[in-house]
DNA sequence: CGCATGACTTAGTATTGCGCGC
DNA sequence: GCGCGCAATACTAAGTCATGCG
């Protein structure tokens, strides 16, 4: 390709980013990392090719792929004219019309001329998947085209030095980015601001800093450094990024769209498709989650030479734009969903560029989980029965297996594959639950039948609780809960704390016996149709209630969101309070008790009104603020002023600093205000306090509820869910069924997500039937 | 035939930017 | 119209699971 003309992809793109020309391609592999090559061999051995396969094979193969361009050719697909980028996009052909008329009640209305964003989202809209021709078997695409990897720019060198022994060191750019990783990691923040993390954190970075060090340098123990002048610089080019002009605002963010028209599209099969992740993940420190052995180390930066891009055999090749540099490697593999792929050099693991959720390839694959997850309604009294059979198994391979499915269905948790501790955190799921994590009758009961079980999940989130296994919830409808206890007071008896509960047990042999079940199944299925029809049960549950239909839409979403609640505490998802939060949610508390004392105060007047033998001389009354006032002005109106003239990154510092503190006088102000919110300045007459303390109390009452709301939220992430669990179809039928705009439960990405689900009926369910579809 | 691996989903946290109250 | 606080989005780590290889 010689110009871009050619290339539709960057069609999209007027001008290239400021990045130097292109390295010709198709490139060959200069010199390569060892592991690189490593896995270059092994991947060539699995890519189909005529060297490794036998002629049956390479025919077959060949067949197939000839099956899929003929379907391109002559399917469905092309009947039509065949869409390109150009005919939506490209500005020489037919001028789009810049206005659209739209009539309304009102009267005609001009809408806002859409930007190119915008008309590229409208273009993706106007492709429903769900009603194109489906591709061959096992193929993702017929043709795919892309912009491939966009990489970070080159270090830039700040020359701040650290200091080793409280004298300033001088260091190399590649020395001095590594410094660098470690002064941007919050001292506070989950890594570094607690001591066990700490520890593991800085051994593993020092040990590769001393790398980049080299032999013999005079920093030789971490006590010593001193990286405080490069935080400190960091936290200063945050202000001057704060102290941005609209104008340079507006550059930057044109820059970023560049990079995005260039990047962020693929056109599959003639349509466009929005790209999940094509920034290339920067260096900087592994912040693994927990006590991860390996948090800490330095992420190296990946080279284009180390990622390999997957596109149709006739699409033009994505354009490396690091100058001197090539793709490692070039694939046109139409049976995986992948763009660009690399290997992160802390656990050696696959990283994958992929399409976005809203793509089509995310959507079918979203849609068939939940239809599978639907088809379980119709065997889940089977795979129940069969548990129920063989929780009582003379074989114990076999009640192993009854009890794990049990606890997977039951307790909802996912099936805990073997992990290594010297590499990864020491996590676990249902089949590596050790002896140490249950503790029998933790509440010391004569009889009891309670587990406390506690363990650390995936992302090392804590799951903590006690199940009474002779309850009704566990024993009701042939529930099982006494018979499951006792078969895990048999698989703990005598065993060391550290061993498997299930030692007989593993995901595949677990999800082997699921899948013979019915096809397709496994453990991580039962997440998603337990959480499905949680939602529904409980929604169903809400409307119900006689007074439902008299409920406001807000009222509706509370509802919502209480059974959306549930559901998260079944997955336990979880989310951290930030310490933000914490003060916030102090703040709050604070701000109640005002307005509580301050009602007092309020009666307390009214009564003196009322009480001819008290002056009203000892009602107090509102203090003038105009003083304060003033200096908030002045301060705030001086700052802006700073800002405006700042040319130095010194003076944008400064101007940021002095905006800061006007800003904390202006809160003094307000807080300041709040505290006398209640008075007046002259004596006010009896019906205006008894309306104030009307007004107070409405006041009190609102805040109260949002507390609670706050705290019982606080540590629970519904999104997560959301996103991944509930299948969508349910919550959209809710909205129609309830005049409830889908808005207030889906946000704009979830909508896009979602979009083959938008158009069910109100009285769409989550059953059997459903799943059948596909 | 078991286990490593490739590919894809699920997850919490960090950062961004926008709607709402002043 | 302005800025704050939160919701939405961006990011990337950490799982699951089928497969294919030795």
């Amino acid at each position: 390709m010689d110009s871009d003309d050619d290339i539709p992809i960057a069609s999209l793109s007027a001008k290239l980013p400021p990045k130097p020309p292109a390295a010709p391609q198709p490139p060959k592999a200069p010199a390569v990392v060892k592991q690189q090559e490593e896995k270059k061999e092994k991947k060539k051995s699995t890519l189909p090719s005529k060297d490794n396969m036998t002629k049956e094979e390479w025919k077959a193969y060949k067949k197939k792929l000839k099956a899929i361009r003929d379907f391109a050719k002559h399917g469905k697909v092309e009947k039509k004219k065949k869409r390109s980028a150009d005919d939506d996009f490209e500005e020489k052909k037919p001028p789009r019309p810049k206005k659209v008329k739209i009539e309304t009640k009102k009267g005609p209305k001009v809408a806002k001329t859409l930007d190119k964003t915008q008309r590229i989202a409208n273009a993706m809209k106007a492709f429903l998947w769900w009603e194109a021709p489906k591709v061959p078997e096992g193929a993702q695409w017929l043709t795919m085209e892309h912009g491939g990897v966009y990489f970070p720019d080159k270090y830039v060198p700040h020359g701040v030095k650290i200091n080793y022994n409280g004298k300033p060191v001088d260091l190399t750019p590649d020395q001095e980015e590594c410094a660098t990783f470690f002064a941007a990691v919050d001292p506070n923040g989950m890594h570094l601001g607690n001591p066990k993390t700490a520890k593991i954190f800085i051994d593993n970075f020092f040990t590769d800093f001393k790398e980049v060090l080299g032999k013999g340098h005079v920093i030789k123990d971490f006590a010593k450094c001193d990286f405080t002048p490069i935080t400190r610089h960091l936290d200063e080019q945050k202000m001057v990024k704060k102290a941005i002009t609209d104008g340079e605002r507006k550059a930057n963010k044109a820059a970023k769209d560049q990079v995005n028209f260039r990047h962020g599209y693929a056109i599959v099969d003639g349509h466009l498709e929005k790209v999940g992740n094509y920034n290339m993940e920067p260096p900087g420190t592994f912040r693994g989650r927990g006590e991860h052995p390996k948090m800490g180390k330095v992420k190296q930066r990946v080279t284009p030479e180390q990622v390999y891009v997957n596109f149709s055999v006739e699409a033009p090749p994505p354009i490396c734009d690091v100058p001197g540099h090539a793709w490692g490697e070039v694939r046109h593999d139409p049976f995986v969903q992948w763009l660009g792929n690399w290997k992160e050099n802390i656990n050696f693991q696959d990283k994958y560029m992929q399409l976005a959720a809203m793509s089509s390839f995310k959507g079918k694959s979203d849609r068939s989980k939940y239809n599978k997850a639907a088809r379980l309604c119709g065997n889940i009294e089977k795979i129940r029965s069969d548990i129920r059979k063989n929780l009582k198994s003379n074989d114990k391979a076999v009640r192993q297996l009854a009890t794990a499915m049990w606890v997977i269905d039951r307790l909802a948790l996912r099936v805990g594959g073997e992990k290594d501790t010297d590499e990864e955190a020491d996590t676990v799921g249902c089949c590596s639950l050790r002896v140490e994590h249950m503790t029998f009758n933790p509440n010391n009961e004569e009889g009891s039948k309670e587990i406390e079980l506690e363990f650390l999940g995936k992302d090392s989130m804590l799951f903590k609780q006690t199940i009474d296994f002779g309850s009704d919830l566990y024993n009701d409808n042939n529930g099982m809960g006494e018979q499951v206890y006792k078969n895990f007071k048999d698989f703990t008896k005598g065993k060391n704390a550290t061993t498997d509960i299930f030692e007989t047990l593993t995901p595949g042999i677990l999800n082997q016996h699921l899948s013979s079940i019915m096809p397709g199944l496994s453990a991580k299925v039962f997440r998603t149709y337990n959480a499905s029809i949680t939602l529904q049960n409980e929604l169903a549950k809400k409307i119900e209630n006689p007074a439902w239909k008299s409920l406001t839409v807000s009222q509706k979403v509370t509802n919502y969101n209480d059974a959306n609640r549930i559901v998260a505490i079944l997955c336990n998802h979880q989310r951290s309070v930030s310490k933000a939060q914490e003060t916030q949610l102090d703040v709050m508390g604070g701000k109640l008790q005002t307005l509580q004392d301050q009602k007092k105060v309020l009666k307390k007047i009214l009564k003196i009104l009322g009480d001819k033998d008290r002056p009203n001389s000892i009602i107090p009354l509102k203090q003038s603020e105009g003083e304060l006032k003033a200096g908030v002005d002045k301060a705030l109106a001086e700052a802006k002023k700073m800002k405006e003239e700042a040319k130095t990154d010194a003076q944008k510092i400064e101007a940021t600093k002095a905006d800061l503190k006007a800003k904390e006088k202006r809160k003094d102000l307000g807080n300041s205000k709040f505290s006398q919110a209640h008075l007046w300045e002259k004596i006010p007459t009896e019906s205006q306090v008894a309306s104030r303390i009307k007004n107070w109390s409405d006041k009190i009452t609102k805040m109260s509820l949002d507390l609670k709301n706050r705290e019982d939220n606080k540590e629970v992430s519904l999104g997560t869910s959301k996103i991944n669990y509930m299948d969508p179809r349910i919550s959209v039928a809710f909205c129609k069924e309830n005049e409830v705009p889908i808005e207030r439960i889906f946000s704009k990405t979830l909508r896009d997500k979602f979009n083959w689900a938008m158009s069910v009926q109100p009285t769409w369910q989550f059953n059997y039937e459903i799943g059948l579809e596909n």
